[in-house]
DNA sequence: GAGTGGTCTAGACCACATT
DNA sequence: ATGTGGTCTAGACCACTCA
């Protein structure tokens, strides 16, 4: 056999060109596996392999027992420093982002705070250590009832206990507001991105499909209390590759040096 | 048969557990393809859908023949306001990078120019159509003599034609440097990112493992023109997820109204 | 030469949604 | 009832690297 290319390669690379052509465009239907097989007259097995390949690149879909789809990708506009503005009256951040940038969509949320020992990520952030018990307010938010994204944020319990931090409701004028009031106000921070593929409790969460990465977005803020910067606030977003596009907007500002 | 879980995910789900609660270490061996089927009373075809599950979680890679290697993720700190600076003489901005905030790794950088016809991706961003040729310069580096990430400029040529912007060679000012002398200061950026699985032709070009998505970050520069705002350049950088966390500092600025 | 993963075959039974 | 993908079996030959 000419071993030069798999034919399972061969089936992906076939396919994978014709959507990236656009002779198979968004929603349409693939030949189903029995077909493949036959036309390149090889086993199931190996027509199942070529499409598994394209699933794991995230162009195609499995919807059983209906066939494979070409995937659709409607990315919404993600702004991390929209987030550091003070939101209108009674209008939560997120709800504002969406009705700013796309049409008529609904967006809701769940909040839930808890109280926990901080994670690896959050101790570092902070500079605590696990002994120090953190306010965790966890929010999935989602649109048009669809999962859209993970955001949970992190303080030391010292801060907010018994303050509306900690309310597991729509805060309206925002948690950094709150923040903000009890002389911690968020006056710098750094913004980490990283990329990776989802774990299982993500993909459940965000009803991933396979090979749909995330970006796993971290957020810490600093405060100043006497005199220095102090992390106050460890933010954690997951952001599904497939539903978001994260701008920043950069100004060179008064270039002295 | 219990179809409650299917075998090959619960050959997945132990694995992975053994990975994050690390009993499997970094760069340690799995078991075998064989060991694994013999285990679970399994064919080797179901330990092979296991473990494939895996990889494509970017968990582990396959060495062959030497077997299966959890993965080693050691990512770099990518920065890109740093880009905006205008980097010490003969230092390239992305040597400047790399020496910053690491250990002595040695960075390198193949440079390729060329004029071609703008993808929709650029057309768009520069307000121009497939006809209004463009000058792309083309950068791959590495590190170590590994890949590192790809990073392409796109110009319109008629700003930069015959200029050092189209030297097929560091320039030790910086690009950017060039086009302010031009009479095109980049003077605001915008900056957006999208999380995906790479193309095929991303992948081998950067040498990635299956399960490794890639951030897509574009980055959009305006220079002053006439009293208005035009974008000049367009620069697409493909940072594989593996080696790269992108860091933004943000200060709130003179909050007004 | 032995052992590894890479690929492939030719079947099989199942759950599920649509017809 | 039919056809879809999901899963599984029990084999097979290959290319490659290491001892």
């Amino acid at each position: 056999m000419a071993r030069q290319r798999a034919i399972y390669q061969r089936i992906a690379d076939e396919l994978r060109a014709d959507i990236t052509a656009g002779t198979l465009r968004e929603d349409m239907r693939l030949p189903t596996e029995a077909e493949l097989a036959q036309r390149w007259k090889t086993s199931r097995a190996t027509a199942v392999q070529g499409l598994k390949v394209l699933v794991n690149e995230g162009l195609i879909v499995a919807d059983r027992p209906r066939g494979y789809f070409v995937r659709k990708r409607r990315p919404m506009v993600y702004r991390p420093q929209a987030e550091f503005r003070i939101p209108e009256p009674d209008a939560d951040i997120f709800r504002q982002r969406i009705a700013d940038e796309q049409d008529s969509r609904e967006p809701s949320q769940k909040i839930e705070v808890a109280i926990s020992s901080p994670s690896k990520t959050v101790q570092r952030r902070l500079h605590i250590d696990a002994k120090t018990a953190v306010a965790v307010r966890r929010r999935m938010r989602s649109i048009d009832g669809d999962p859209f994204n993970l955001n949970d944020s992190h303080v030391p319990l010292s801060l907010v206990e018994g303050t509306d931090w900690m309310s597991p409701e729509d805060v309206p004028r925002g948690t950094n507001r709150v923040l903000a009031e009890l002389g911690y106000e968020i006056i710098h921070s750094v913004d980490e991105i990283m990329v990776r593929m989802p774990t299982p409790e993500e993909s459940s969460r965000l009803a991933l499909g396979p090979g749909t990465p995330v970006a796993e977005h971290i957020v810490t803020g600093y405060a100043r209390r006497d005199g220095r910067e102090t992390p106050v606030q460890v933010t954690v977003n997951i952001l599904p590759g497939d539903r978001h596009v994260i701008i920043y907007d950069r100004v060179r500002e008064g270039e002295s040096a």
